[in-house]
DNA sequence: ACCTACGGGACGTCCCGTTTAT
DNA sequence: ATAAACGGGACGTCCCGTAGGT
């Protein structure tokens, strides 16, 4: 069971990841948590021992949400092909999953000069990301539905490159459906790996 | 010729590009471009507005001559698809042209929740790079050495798209090799909209 | 008899109320009252409800114990007018009754803009000493020892005023003799009501 | 001419004096300051070294504004018995001129167990009042107005005490009427220490 | 052209009154 | 009965962008 400070503080992740994904950290002040939560500013200190440690909870909470969805039902896909197009197409169909946007996208710019925390989490769900797309490929090669040769990795970073690059572009944009775009490319791409 | 006013204006939006590209515009302070010109504060107010005005020019700055570079060479090179194939080479190898990476990629993150006037400058500088690369690709096509059917707008937002994701991903990384998957990718897919 | 808790309770107000007399109602801490009786601050809250059902009762300990010594002997003295001849002494020379000074004059000030529930206490207090000295002097018109026509409201208000009057600039000054000023003045119009 | 900080350093005060004087120097807050002002807490810092400044400064000009009104008019007064009867008058007239009531009763009582450095204001305003009060019995006397062998020191804290005293009262009662007794009693005093 | 003053947002800490769990 | 947790108000400081005064 979950103590009442355990509950608070899930509550205030809750509020604040969407701010910090939103702003970034700079830009997300205490005071703007403390309007969020309706919790002052000391009581959130009561829960975290820094606004760092604050937004690393937050990133997580928010890359986990993130994440979540965008390998929902995948587990019924069937072929490494298919499950890289799924996935392609979950991330290209669920742009506005979480406030703010990729929360990856945001921490990996917003904290390229800065939050070296922050950085590092961002990078190890850029590579977990990474190493499962890989995983999918290996099997696909394994299995004789990609054809040999095809270095998984390429693979993995050009899709991960493309869909947040779109993204970017999108929300640039202000225009959702030119992610479509990026998906059929990345089509044209799994076709080309397929084995024959 | 150049005033002596508007040599210094040009010297403190070379000294401020920079920061402003690596630590976005609230993380720059006008106190770091006092210290990065040795001009006082108030003296910046002389040759701009705001500290608005002076990070819209360093970035209209940074973008000049980010791209200025990056299209370097190519009006030697014949062939459409040969052109685009050199774009992206040209992205590819010059990750590090201007210091904090592609201005383009940090101002579009920076501003997503943040000033509007800088945004429209990104969203402009995105806007010419779109359309010069669609250019390209029409070109190609009524040359035909692009297949008919391929829609250039697909194929500039794919090449943007990439390119900028995966220089997220290389700076995230801290490892620019990344790239070559990029590379690779797309000329996979510039393989494929080659007339036969 | 007293339980067990009754007792510590009793302890408990004895020690708070040196305490809110000389600090007042917002400048004593719990903590304060924890450190004078060596109870944990939770366990005060066996005991009263809440700070403010503390400061009651410790206002009422404090001001209970003023007024008992202030009236003592009283009812040994003779004739209206000797009676309050007296009580003006009585006041005068016991300045230092109670740490912190007179409750009614403390409370008073302190809930000016404070706490209403120990403001209708001070209130209360004030009332009762003022019926008491009104009494006093209604019977001495009524034996014939003051003068008719003098109004009893208007002889206990001014002894009331002048005298805590007078306190409160004795501490001011710190010099208690300052007293013996309002004292004398006091007797004089106690002379001037007096029947002749 | 002012300066625009010392303007607003005015401003400030002329704004704290109330809520200082209403709520004590604990009891109000710079938070309250803030609202009361509109101006940020490290702005009010600008112009204060620290809270007690700012109290002190409240209290000058709160003691300043008391004090002008109290002695309006006293010049075209003749005659020290009359001068002291009107100076009465006057105090018993504006009970209600500045918010929270006499600045000298409430810091006196507030500072008790308190801020030496407020209490040391609050003590050279009484002993600058009792000192004009002392210079006009001590005139009346030198011109034959007064009985020889009043003591000077006598009178004046007997009107202070009473005043403050009353107002005290009449502020915990919520009845300014309470006033005209302790006025009453002071001219009795005052026609006793006439000279025949 | 600079130095200084100005007013502001955010920060992290302190201690407080109260509640919860032991 | 106590220790620990909880949420809150206030504090004073830092640095920021901007505006005046010299």
């Amino acid at each position: 069971m979950m103590t009442k400070g355990e509950m608070t503080r899930q509550r205030i992740i809750e509020a604040a990841a969407p701010l910090f994904n939103k702003k970034g950290f700079e830009g997300c002040s205490i005071q703007d948590v403390v309007e969020a939560t309706g919790i002052a500013k000391s009581g959130l200190y009561k829960h975290f021992e820094s606004k760092e440690e604050l937004a690393a909870a937050s990133y997580q909470f928010a890359w986990g949400q993130v994440s979540k969805v965008r390998i929902q039902g995948i587990e019924k896909v069937d072929g490494s092909v298919q499950k890289l197009r799924y996935a392609v197409r979950r991330f290209v169909e669920t742009p506005g999953i979480f406030p703010g946007g990729c929360p990856l996208l945001n921490t990996a710019i917003d904290t390229d000069d800065g939050n070296p925390v922050l950085r590092k989490l961002a990078l190890a769900s850029k590579t977990k990301w990474k190493d499962w797309l890989c995983g999918i490929v290996r099997d696909g090669v394994t299995r004789g539905e990609i054809r040999v040769g095809v270095e998984p990795r390429l693979v993995a970073n050009t899709i991960i490159a493309t869909l947040e690059g779109t993204l970017m572009i999108s929300r640039l944009e202000g225009n959702v459906a030119t992610m479509r775009d990026a998906q059929t490319a990345l089509e044209w791409m799994l076709n080309g790996i397929a084995a024959s």
